[in-house]
DNA sequence: TTGAAAGCGCTAACAG
DNA sequence: CTGTTAGCGCTTTCAA
């Protein structure tokens, strides 16, 4: 390991020369600049970041907290996050808080503190003494899903788009319609869920629809929970007609438990998710589609822009939507027989 | 940002004692050490890594390199390997290496150095020319999929697996069988595809068959590419009755293909596919299982023995496998046919 | 355009 | 059990 010393006495200059010289700064020659390169090439130097965030205070390191790494969602968001800090010459530190304690345990010890230059949060309903906490580090801070005080911020509108899938299926005809939310029973915060479930029972109301809780049941994150979300509609002394689910995994779950059941779709049921998730185009999903990995990017790119200005100012940017319709929706059969008469 | 020379003087003590008690290293007596604790809290003190790093020469941080994160199976291994790091104290730094671009940049900038304490590389091919750029870091290195000089290895099978799942194609009667390779034209010197290609070819061979080199089609690593190769195989002039896939990905982009062009599985075509992906139970995919959480997490495991015992002594881990027989495989339409005579 | 010197905030070896 | 001292390897004034 050749430290900036080495190359220095190599070269025949000082080591502030070198650091001058090596990380582009002006005033040093074009001859020397060459010289000194070449040396440390030779000699494989590689600058320690530790000696070098101790001089300067940067660490040249975002910090990115998300819920889970293996949900599609996710791993979209982190890609796209990842090559906008990368081309800025930032590496990027990864901190998952899936779980109750993971996610405790981050905001007690934060581990961000002293690591990272900037923090990144994707798609995590902070609460508000979460995000206290975020902001006592006094570094830039951006959020993917929904705005926070203090954070740029990058989202799509949740009530649109909730809006856009409801509406969908009453236009088709129905009017027993389900949601399975995203919503643990006690939730941390959330606010994706809160607003989608809100968008989605006024949406009913507007077109003159009593909403039913009977209905609103339950679904967390994966898969496994939208199928047991449907199990549960299914079982229901007068099922639904039409479901709306919070993201395209329950929407999957909510397939797998119809076709369990027997039941086909959008015949005994249609299904409306939200993602569009790359898997959804094959198992005929209609959904909200919204722009995954530009979200990553974006917000990334607020920060780097922060980071840059050395400005904390915040900021917002909007993220469009758009409803896919595919083979998951059609119809309520009654109303099919209607026609049929 | 109080520093510990703050915390030092309010306790009434010299900084190097607040070193200690706040690490919890012997020789400080457990009054001090509650009393530094308690200020250090009052006062939000968190050590500098850097500050830290540069006096031992520890980052306390891994490299992870992954060419993708937006894949199930890499989010999993990376949220398994991220439990143990994080367990034992070691923050994770992410690398993915997806395209050849940001793969040549990682190999030839080396970003990790003086970054990480140790190198996970999870399920990548390595060349040996970036092996050997990893040796040269001189630190635990660990691999997830296949073994290399220098690494700890974790792995399963990969000829067993392929054999289980072909074996069972032609248990269940089928001599026309095709093979989606996980293989680009040309390769990186990856290792697993070529270990299965052979395999599969082998165990075609093993029972009399021979294999044909119209069925062997390259896959890459999405659905879309899946979908492509089976479109590839049914404008063959004979197609196969079934076919083994590189990766369960793969599989459901050639049931895609199957259901767009209107044949049916496992009638018109079998299908089996390698992973046991999390949608394959959905999607009634017969696969090759294989661990995938606890693969990462092994590994993790195998680079935090080395950190703590200071050895360079690398070890291999073999990991399990298992054929998981569902929908997508039967006896060929001809066989049953005949049966039906 | 370059060099000398003074830290950045912590740890570790050695004394006490 | 605790303090003193001397760096870790780089950056950044300030002076030349």
């Amino acid at each position: 390991m050749a430290g900036i010393e080495e190359v220095a006495r190599r070269a025949g200059v000082s080591p502030s020369t070198v650091s001058r010289a090596l990380r582009g700064r002006s005033g040093v020659s074009e001859r020397t600049r060459r010289r000194i390169t070449g040396i440390a090439e030779e000699l494989d130097y590689s600058i320690s970041r530790s000696a070098s965030g101790l001089a300067t205070g940067r660490t040249m390191c975002v910090g990115v907290i998300v819920p889970f790494v293996w949900r599609w969602f996710f791993g979209q968001i982190i890609g796209g996050a990842e090559q906008v800090l990368r081309a800025a010459g930032y590496d990027m530190m990864l901190y998952t808080t899936g779980d109750l304690e993971s996610r405790e345990r981050f905001f007690r010890e934060l581990p961000v503190r002293g690591r990272v230059d900037a923090v990144l949060v994707l798609s995590m309903d902070l609460t508000e003494q979460e995000a206290d906490r975020l902001r006592g580090l006094d570094l830039p801070l951006a959020l993917v899903g929904h705005e926070a005080e203090g954070f740029s911020s990058v989202h799509i509108d949740d009530r649109q788009g909730t809006r856009l899938a409801v509406q969908h299926l009453i236009n088709l005809g129905h009017r027993d319609i389900a949601m399975i939310q995203g919503l643990e029973p006690k939730p941390l915060g959330a606010i994706a869920p809160i607003i989608r479930r809100e968008a989605f029972q006024q949406t009913l109301s507007d077109n003159d629809i009593e909403p039913r809780p009977e209905w609103m049941v339950p679904g967390a994150f994966s898969i496994g929970a939208g199928e047991r979300a449907m199990d549960q509609l299914l079982a229901t002394s007068t099922p639904p007609t039409a479901v709306f689910t919070y993201a395209d995994e329950l929407a999957m779950g909510a397939l797998r438990s119809m076709r369990r059941h027997g039941r086909s779709v959008p015949q005994d049921m249609s299904i409306v998710g939200f993602d569009d998730h790359e898997m959804s185009e094959y198992v005929e999903l209609t959904t909200v589609a919204q722009p995954v990995r530009a979200q990553g990017a974006t917000a990334a790119q607020l920060l780097m822009n922060q980071l840059t200005s050395g400005s904390r100012e915040t900021s917002v940017l909007p993220m469009p939507i758009e409803l896919v319709v595919r083979g998951s929706t059609g119809p309520p059969r009654s109303s099919a027989e209607l026609s049929g008469d």
